[in-house]
DNA sequence: CAATTTTTGGCAACAGCTTGCCACCTTCTC
DNA sequence: GAGAAGGTGGCAAGCTGTTGCCAAAAATTG
């Protein structure tokens, strides 16, 4: 906007060769308003607490001077970063990409910026990152390798939110209903038996998928089996589809839509048909899973939302309103999308 | 590990009901070891300057209050922050992703960490964050929309490194060289035609591709085209694939895979039959581009070592080591990788 | 018009850490 | 044994804002 450095004017040392020009810091602003820097503090903060004119004289020459106060030295003195620290198992993976999405988008909105760290599916890296971060008014812990003990120890000390798991608060993507709808989905397509292919041990998620499709399964009188643990990386998918094809079953219903898409590959290179030999529901509705092939029935969350409702939750912690209440879980719905990996089932049954 | 505080002795009011516990400062340290807190400073920044019985006597009391030194305060006083800023100019795009996920990396083992910025493809969310954010010690600016002149004032009074994008210091994609072996498969394939598909107008990367794309065709008797400019998108792929049905070219070369893909979604949505009718080479690799339908030939960049390497040059221009001069400019190598995108022209040439 | 209340803005003490400078204490040297 | 040299550690002044408290100024009231 204004080029007024390029002046006749040309007081102090402009462009020092390489270095940094030294930031207007709030007593030059104070100096050319001719107030106190107090004064200055209030006049950006708290407006009402000085007067009209005073106050825009203050403002004029703080974009004179293209001044930005020092988040280091106001998180100083008010002991608050205006971060917040993300913490997700691996980056790699497309299903936190759509969580760090949704947070940053909120996180932005809100004026906090967003720290990003990879716990590298490791409870140590993740515990560490807690205690160390001082740079952070609280943390978004998406998808906790952490023992619920751990969590609720941490969370006595520090302002979190997580994110599929059952702790508070937390916002929890409500996959067991949609493992309902898939379950119903492949009984009419006539499968009776369907295996569960499972995700890391120490997932949360992955647990309660099992628990919900034992039981629903036996309700409607289908078989069900499970394998794994696997790693939730389509490279993992291999394993996962020649350990499946050994079960006998006619579906699966994977942990993630990564391991599903790996064990497409798998299945296709060994001449395995899906759907036509066997069918594949995956869960997530990641980017891909809609291109893959055959594209993939999977188990569609809002995941961004679920990133986005997870700051909020955050932020109303770190900034209680003395009327309302603090909610302490969300509840993501999920619905089944059916794509081109479910079909009829292979009337082998009476072969 | 040590749970002290459950001790008899509970000295100060523990566990305060829903708020955090103060944390422990230099002069806690101090005070235990029985030092001043300049002491204690320097035996943990500076350990050579203090007796070696101190320093141990030092640690010792920091482990045992659990002490973490403030970043916010050691960064008002020395200046920095410890933080780098990673600008993007879209985080759904898988690209950046892999970009990302390279300088988290390499930043987390200097003791740095990442904050993620996206700049929604806008020049002037660019240009405020670059100035607003007084919190980071440098930027990687991956994909830069802002103009050259632009780029080189800011470069002025910030420490920065960009990514494919044609300023210093840089760390550029080969993606030229890589293009004249895509041309040369199309080639051998028969293809006459090629069209180019471009991405977002103010691309740099986009514009290289075409210019490099237009000579060497040329040279080899090859007919060009371009279209666009597109968003880098899948849903503007169907757009794109349209247009490039009309140029009456047996081949495209598309700016990046997700147009690709996008591209290849609408394709076989109108029949077309790829590779057969037409072939299509994206770039970039990204994830999905090996498991979409058919897979798709494209050009392979190390992307997630582009961001390491960025974050490496950035830092070295941050902490300049005495002797090493700053290398300027990383020029990443990048290969055609081949899968089933791309075959024989259709011979219809004499129909 | 004096007394009281409300505004307004300044002083100075923090917040937690770094660092230049100086003083003290050992060692060492002649 | 006195003086020099070097190693340690403390003092205090920063770094940049915020905020409680108070005084001066302005507005209000009787």
């Amino acid at each position: 906007m204004d080029t007024t450095t390029s002046g006749p004017g040309d007081e102090g040392p402009a462009d020092t060769p390489g270095g940094v020009e030294k930031m207007p810091t709030i007593r030059d602003v104070a100096k050319l308003a001719g107030v106190a820097t107090s004064t200055v503090s209030r006049a950006l903060s708290n407006p009402a607490r000085v007067n009209r004119y005073t106050r825009e004289r203050i403002v004029e020459a703080a974009a004179q001077l293209n001044y930005v106060p020092s988040s280091q030295a106001q998180g100083l003195s008010n002991g608050r970063t205006n971060a917040v620290a993300v913490l997700v198992p691996d980056i790699t993976n497309p299903f936190y990409f759509d969580i760090i999405r949704g947070a940053q988008h909120q996180l932005k909105a809100a004026g906090y910026t967003q720290v990003l760290v990879d716990t590298e599916e490791s409870s140590e890296m993740e515990l560490e990152a807690l205690h160390r971060m001082r740079s952070a008014d609280g943390f978004i812990l998406a998808a906790s390798r952490l023992t619920d003990a751990q969590l609720a120890e941490v969370s006595k000390t520090q302002p979190l939110v997580t994110i599929n798991r059952a702790s508070t608060p937390s916002v929890v993507i409500d996959t067991p209903s949609a493992i309902v709808q898939a379950l119903e989905h492949l009984a009419s397509l006539g499968h009776r038996r369907v295996c569960y292919v499972s995700g890391p041990a120490t997932s949360w998620s992955s647990q309660k998928r099992w628990e919900v499709l034992d039981e629903e399964s036996s309700l409607r009188g289908m078989e069900t089996c499970r394998i794994g643990p696997y790693a939730p990386k389509t490279t993992s998918g291999a394993a996962a589809a020649d350990a499946a094809t050994r079960t006998g079953a006619t579906a699966c219903i994977v942990f993630n839509d990564l391991l599903a898409i790996g064990m497409l590959q798998r299945l296709r290179e060994r001449g395995i048909r899906v759907p036509e030999d066997v069918s594949i529901v995956g869960c997530d509705d990641i980017f891909g899973a809609d291109f893959c092939n055959p594209p993939l029935t999977t188990i569609a969350s809002p995941i961004e939302q679920a990133g986005r409702v997870a700051v909020t939750m955050l932020l109303s912690q770190l900034n209680p309103v003395p009327g309302a209440t603090i909610r302490q879980r969300a509840v993501m719905p999920t619905h089944l999308t059916i794509r081109a990996s479910t079909g009829p089932a292979p009337d082998n049954v009476h072969g």
